[in-house]
RNA sequence: GCCGAGGUGGCGAAACUGGCAUACGCAGGGGACUUAAAAUCCCCAGAGCGCGAGCUCGUGCGGGUUCAAAUCCCGCCCUCGGCACCA
């Protein structure tokens, strides 16, 4: 059929700014119900957007443009996390401010945005470098002080060179800055923390609560890493003691030594005059060596004895102390008992050293292990010896009998120990947000109050790598408290700080009293669906996690989790090209499996799509051939959006050809269906029209399950396919019934419209609608029609299917009815001469299985 | 090492609660249209055996439960992700 060509270009252009003029995703967060907020991540704006980052935002105008044609009033709004160091890094590199750099890529990822036709609540956007917001920012960091919530301390941290700033824990990964993959150096500073720790067990606690993805969960109970044990106490033989925590109690009577971190306190009181060289020497070395550095496995284990003993609080025995850096100062208590016939780490150093072994637990069969000769720790089950009145008790009941008599004897106590650290927030760099505290010498540590805010980042030159201490003048500040001179903190916050509230923020975006209003966001909160990617499964989400606890206690919100259900959307890798000598190349420069510049055969993987790795697709090359529906439609098709997808070419052309197929279908048959306005009777159908009845209304139901719930988008795709692939064949006949066709039709374009709108709205159009698709309600099914008139069950004899007997469904329904059917079917019948019936298994609707001789 | 997810045609994948394995799409083969090509349309297509009706095998591997297993159970292998000297 011959008809005007598909011209994704032209309809494009017709129906952009249509959605956004027509107000279609302005919120009313003056009410409530039926209300739903959707909240995609936000992005980081850092120059364009490819196909793989617009994945994200694809998946969710599907989603929210189907909920809002379900009448929902939906919450869609976006922004940018627009502060942080590459913004920062990219202008140096272009000799611009990078509020300029930022506010230009803002710009131009709007434009994006629009031709994908994904349509936001514009008017809520929020962009976290912009003084109006950055200024509740500080007002939260205000907040969290007063609770003491935020402190600050002294401590050793990570330091990126590179970077010119501290990481915290979490963003130091495999030994490297998570940005620019530097080794951290240590470094002693003054820093600020948040008191995220305060908050294990809750974050640890609620996560049942919580729809997301079970592996998500695990990574941040992981992440927390809880440990309960029992904190017990070595008298030392120069007086005083030390603290340990264990998680195996039950092994006290076989610890033969101690083990303190270097920077323990205590290390200077127990060192002995003739050991204090050595031990000196040794915390010089490891204090040089990063914490990363010092947690690697492969690493052998090093330290130095201090010269003093403790005593075995239960068998009083005096063992000695040692120091070694495989110990944490920040976990535990910084100091460990060793009982190394039964751990592999002790056992190793006590080889080394040649410090005593005393094995506490025996096999249950088999001979108690000899400590001269054992090769390793005996870390199996079985029976206490050796351990006063824990000896014979099976090892499984001694870890509690342990806890409770140490608590009995006042040796020790039930202790729960957790992975996580505080949060170190300082950063010695411009882009961010000013800590909001001066420094008083009258009055030490003052914040700036509330009314003060925001305090404005100076607009100075940005002149490449420079923290707000490298700004004269900046720091020099009278004390809100008593007006006299006084120093700024020169440091700005992580922006995980500014990522972490801005869920709030979009509720009541221009608000100028407060950074929300708590009746609004108590209504609007949680989150009712947030999609974004794996990567920030721990960081921002538990960040997001602990601000919400803390302003819940604050009394600021009524709810102590900030997202209800989480989408972890899967990433998009594409073809990626490496030479031995030139490193990655762009397609254009590989020809025929060889570099273009030095001929060199190449390597051929598959990466997630970035920059540095030459293997991105943009978004405006797709939209020029193919238009922004076959984009969004083959995103979403190639695969499950939790999952990892391959972006290819090939696949993109059946998108596009599904839509010229879908387009000509469609245009051909509107000559035919003008004034076709009646009403339909299903019951005047023939049979070929009373199979796409069924048709449509199954693959309603299928596209309304997968949108609403199961989000599938990809199944909903195939689905309406085949409604497509059975209306062309049905629109052949020459009989076919314009009333049914009209109705087929406006069904598809209205089930399309969540995934290609430009193509929807135009059809739409086309077909003499009046009102826009996302006004005109989703279409509903019938579950008479969705059942259908005939089905075909399959009949099984001895577990192999062997006939399909077509019958009217409401009597496949009908067990009896089924069976007799189905074993006086020819077939059947045929098979079972001469074989005796054993047992007839019958599933109503659904197959019959026939067990014979 | 510990924890988690996954392994189905040549490829991306589907099968939702144990019930017809491979829907939908890509690539491929054959045909139609065309001077030709592109585009489009129609047909074929898991593997093996058989002239054929048909038969056998088949969802990483080996067992098991069941009338019936991609799906449940036991034991392995491989890939990916997280954590990892956290006491």
């Amino acid at each position: 059929m011959k008809g005007e060509p598909y011209d994704p270009q032209q309809i494009e252009n017709r129906w952009r700014d249509f959605w956004r003029d027509r107000g279609h995703f302005r919120a009313d967060t003056g009410r409530a119900e039926r209300k739903f907020y959707y909240l995609n991540m936000f992005p980081y704006p850092s120059g364009y957007l490819h196909v793989g980052h617009g994945r994200n935002y694809i998946i969710g105008d599907a989603i929210v443009r189907f909920l809002r044609m379900r009448r929902h009033n939906v919450l869609n709004p976006m922004g940018w996390d627009a502060f942080g160091l590459p913004a920062e890094n990219a202008a140096i590199e272009r000799g611009i401010h990078p509020r300029d750099w930022t506010l230009q890529n803002i710009a131009y990822a709007k434009d994006q945005f629009r031709a994908w036709g994904i349509a936001y609540d514009w008017d809520r956007e929020v962009t976290t470098c912009l003084p109006d917001y950055y200024r509740w920012t500080q007002w939260l960091f205000l907040k969290l002080f007063e609770n003491d919530l935020a402190y600050k301390k002294r401590a050793d941290v990570n330091y990126c060179p590179s970077c010119q700033t501290v990481l915290a824990n979490e963003q130091v990964v495999g030994g490297e800055c998570e940005r620019c993959g530097t080794a951290p150096e240590r470094k002693t500073l003054d820093q600020w923390f948040f008191r995220i720790t305060a908050y294990a067990d809750r974050l640890l606690a609620d996560l049942a609560q919580l729809d997301w993805p079970e592996h998500v969960k695990k990574m941040q109970e992981n992440w927390i890493g809880r440990s309960e044990g029992a904190t017990i106490t070595f008298p030392t033989e120069i007086g005083g003691a030390i603290s340990v925590f264990t998680t195996r109690p039950d092994t006290l009577w076989g610890a033969t030594f101690l083990v303190l971190a270097p920077e323990h306190p205590l290390v200077d009181a127990l060192t002995v005059p003739e050991r204090r060289a050595e031990v000196e020497a040794y915390r010089r070395q490891s204090g040089r060596a990063t914490e990363i550095e010092r947690l690697s496995a492969e690493r052998d284990k090093t330290g130095v004895f201090t010269g003093s003993r403790a005593l075995n609080p239960v068998t009083g025995e005096p063992i000695p102390v040692w120091i070694a850096d495989y110990v944490l100062p920040t976990y535990g208590t910084g100091a460990i008992m060793c009982v190394p016939a039964h751990d592999e780490r002790d056992f190793a150093f006590a080889r080394k050293y040649g410090l005593p072994i005393r094995v506490v637990i025996a096999p249950s069969d088999g001979p108690v292990p000899d400590p001269r000769t054992m090769t390793g720790a005996y870390i199996e089950p079985g029976t206490m010896i050796s351990s006063g009145l824990l000896s014979g008790t099976p090892a499984a009941d001694a870890l509690a009998r342990a806890t409770a008599y140490l608590e009995e004897q006042r040796l020790g106590e039930r202790a729960v120990t957790y992975r996580l650290r505080d949060w170190l927030i300082s950063r010695q760099r411009y882009w961010g947000a000013p800590i909001p505290i001066v420094y008083c010498d009258r009055c030490g540590t003052v914040p700036i109050p509330e009314r003060d805010l925001p305090v404005l980042l100076p607009d100075v030159p940005f002149i490449g790598k420079m923290g707000l201490a490298d700004i004269s003048g900046y720091a020099d500040t009278s004390c809100p408290r008593c007006g006299g001179k006084a120093k700024r903190d020169t440091d700005t916050m992580d922006t995980f700080v500014d990522s972490s509230w801005y869920f709030l923020r979009f509720v009541s975006p221009r608000e100028e009293e407060a950074p929300f209003v708590s009746d609004d966001v108590n209504r609007w909160l949680p989150v009712d669906l947030y999609v974004g990617g794996v990567e920030h499964a721990i960081l921002h989400l538990l960040y997001s996690r602990f601000i919400t606890k803390a302003l819940y206690d604050s009394g600021y919100v009524s709810f102590t989790e900030p997202f209800k259900r989480l989408f972890t959307q899967g990433m998009v890798c594409h073809t990626a090209y490496k030479c031995p000598q030139h490193g990655w190349l762009y397609p254009k420069e590989v020809n025929d499996q060889r570099c273009t510049k030095c001929e060199q055969v190449i390597a051929t993987s598959y990466f997630s799509m970035s920059k540095s790795k030459k293997n991105v697709v943009e978004p405006a090359d797709i939209i020029a051939r193919y238009g922004a529906d076959t984009e969004r439609l083959y995103t979403l098709f190639m695969g499950p959006p939790d999952r990892d997808i391959e972006w290819s070419e090939d696949g993109i052309r059946g998108a596009w050809r599904f839509l010229n197929r879908a387009w000509s279908v469609v245009v051909g048959e509107i000559s035919r269906l003008t004034g076709s306005t009646v009403d339909l009777d299903p019951a005047t159908l023939d049979p070929d029209g009373r199979a796409l009845w069924h048709k449509l209304h199954a693959t309603v139901k299928k596209v309304t399950e997968e949108l609403g719930d199961r989000l599938g988008l990809n199944t909903a795709i195939a689905a309406i396919m085949e409604l497509v692939n059975d209306l062309s064949s049905y629109v052949e006949r020459l009989e076919a019934d314009p009333q049914l066709v009209r109705r087929v039709v406006r069904d598809l374009v209205l089930l399309l419209s969540p995934f290609t709108p430009f193509f929807s709205e135009e059809l739409w159009h086309r077909l003499g609608e009046r009102q826009p698709v996302l006004e005109t309600p989703w279409p509903e099914y019938d579950p008479e029609a969705v059942r259908g008139d005939e089905v075909e069950i399959p009949v099984q004899i001895n577990g192999k299917v062997r006939a399909r007997v077509r019958m009217a469904t409401a009597a496949a329904a009908d067990r009896d009815v089924l069976q007799a059917t189905a074993l006086a079917w020819p077939e059947v019948q045929e098979r079972l001469r001469g074989q005796e019936v054993q047992r007839v298994v019958v599933v109503p609707g659904r197959l019959v299985s026939i067990v014979v001789r």
